[in-house]
DNA sequence: GTGAAAGCGCTAACAG
DNA sequence: CTGTTAGCGCTTTCAC
């Protein structure tokens, strides 16, 4: 009746064994014999009881439960990396909560801190700006990955993708089509992960024996407002460019809200290509190219990597090296 | 040095008291004497201890966290709300965690059993589709606060905002400008979010005293596809309309795509408004019109009530009744 | 006011 | 294999 009053001792005594008995059957079922176990299961059928996890966590010193530290920057990139991880640990025992960073004023040091008071066996942080050290002295030797943070300071595992091939692909696909004026806004430039891209970026243009003109870089921060001054400031200045390579797509989004402002059709007289390949780019902004990061798989490796850090098998620091799939293409210079 | 390993134990030995007084200056100082509990202060300073939350639930029967759960991370109006939920919350001394429904299988059941395992103090649903009675069933006496989900057969508190006029005020927007064909595409006839601007939308058009067109309506799901669908099928049809009110915004991309697909531009051939106001709707689609509901205030009422349900002050359900903000106006019918 | 003692519900040795 | 005995770290009577 009451909902989670029935303990432990309840089911014992109605099955008439020890709560170790119990407690076995639970957790380890092989441990125990066949009559006792039937009565066992047999009393915990008929009352529907739930293990208090605070107990359990208190005794064994596990909880069971990983957390996961989101931005919630609400794109589907990172949707499709907590989907997997979420997929992941559906195998095991283990269940995730997350601490949403966003809104804090130390955004994720808040979030880790509440998810280390609660106990959670181990941290998958996503994103974000924490400072590798800061981390460190966070979380002490309890186990986290950091997921989509490439070339951070931080000892343990990282999972991520390969920020400057994603840089250098879309370059590449604008240059396959015949461009060579392809301007360029980047994502925040104190984000490693940016920077990255913009070096792919880079390292494309010069594999094509085309030189990099700075005045088509433009410095932005991964918000679409960035894109919008982009190009502002490309067309003010009288710069030629018939491809933009934006460093995401919200970034994207602004440049092309820009151009139809200045009645640029978009892909036919400029070609635009983003990375991340959110919905809305499929939706709302068709003429838009998007290269998709290799989020299932980061999410999945994220999610054994933790485990196995749990397990205690050591696993090592790593950057993922998948393919990058481009959505849909540009149109040729013309 | 070691991170959570110091009790309450320790810190009682150094400040030469007894380990409740230790837990008094914790819990309620004011009822530990001058000297005493300047000692313990002293100790609980220089050792920096963390109380173990499991512990401290174990022995109290609470967990001073509050279970989140939910449905759509990433949208603006989910985020609103819980922004400013977690922002009520942080005068307190309560601290969210969040259970994402998204991508379970039976979605927010599965959140809510982890949240409640992990015996949070209260649960906040934002959304979803559970029904009450199932909610009920699974939450038992706990308490509970439903966000954004008017209607619901649901004794206990609901913060939502007044849906009818949401879609009443997105259609007399329309109205206003002059239109009087025109076309909706509803949201999940399922849910009474979706039925409630339906009807919205119907009783604006009576009041001008304009004759609801059914083949107008055609029956969405809250996702853009249905808005490329809704264009499809009306102008397969040879119907006439000037203006289209989609239930959501993310509706109402897919019309607008469609409508970019045939070259009608919007606004000026085809006005558009859609509700949420999503940030890609200012960034991507310009024209297109979009009723924000006030998601704030939602968040902020959704706190105040579950405080007030866990302090066992008697919270009655409630509909929020605010001002809806429309922000940008659509063009008028030509 | 403050300390001693008794648990919260469960797991984990330890004997048998 | 199974029952007994201790706790996990904290709160909370209950006397003093």
């Amino acid at each position: 009746m009451k909902e989670g009053r029935i303990t432990i001792d309840d089911i014992a005594r109605l099955a008439k064994v020890s709560k170790a008995t119990v407690s076995r059957v639970l957790n380890n079922p092989s441990l125990v014999n066949g009559a006792k176990k039937e009565a066992v299961l047999a009393a915990l059928g008929q009352t529907k009881f739930q293990p208090n996890l605070m107990a359990r966590s208190l005794a064994s010193g596990q909880s069971m439960t990983i957390g996961i530290v989101t931005q919630n920057i609400g794109t589907s990139f990172y949707d499709d990396i907590i989907r997997s991880i979420i997929l992941g640990l559906r195998q095991t025992n283990y269940k995730p909560i997350f601490g949403d960073g966003l809104f804090e004023q130390n955004a994720e040091v808040a979030a880790v801190k509440t998810l280390l008071d609660r106990k959670v066996d181990g941290i998958i942080l996503l994103g974000g700006d924490i400072s590798g050290p800061d981390l460190q002295k966070l979380v002490g030797d309890r186990p986290v990955v950091v997921v989509a943070r490439e070339g951070m300071q931080w000892q343990g595992t990282i999972i991520s993708a390969d920020n400057f091939q994603l840089g250098y692909e879309a370059t590449r696909c604008l240059i396959n089509h015949g461009h060579t004026e392809i301007a360029h806004v980047t994502g925040n430039p104190l984000h490693q992960d940016s920077v990255r891209r913009t070096n792919g970026y880079r390292q494309a243009l010069s594999d094509a024996g085309i030189e990099v003109d700075p005045e088509l870089i433009y410095q932005g921060n991964f918000y679409g407002q960035a894109g919008v001054l982009a190009v502002e400031s490309w067309l003010m200045r009288g710069k030629n460019f018939s491809a933009v390579f934006a460093a995401n797509d919200l970034t994207a989004f602004g440049v092309r809200l820009a151009l139809s402002r200045r009645n640029i059709r978009v892909p036919d007289e400029v070609s635009l290509i983003g990375i991340d390949d959110q919905v809305e780019s499929a939706l709302v902004a068709p003429p838009l190219t998007s290269i998709r990061q290799p989020a299932a798989e980061m999410g999945q490796a994220a999610a054994k990597a933790i485990l196995e850090l749990i397990a205690g098998s050591s696993s090592e620091s790593r950057v993922y090296q998948g393919k990058v799939i481009i959505r849909e293409s540009v149109s040729a210079k013309r």
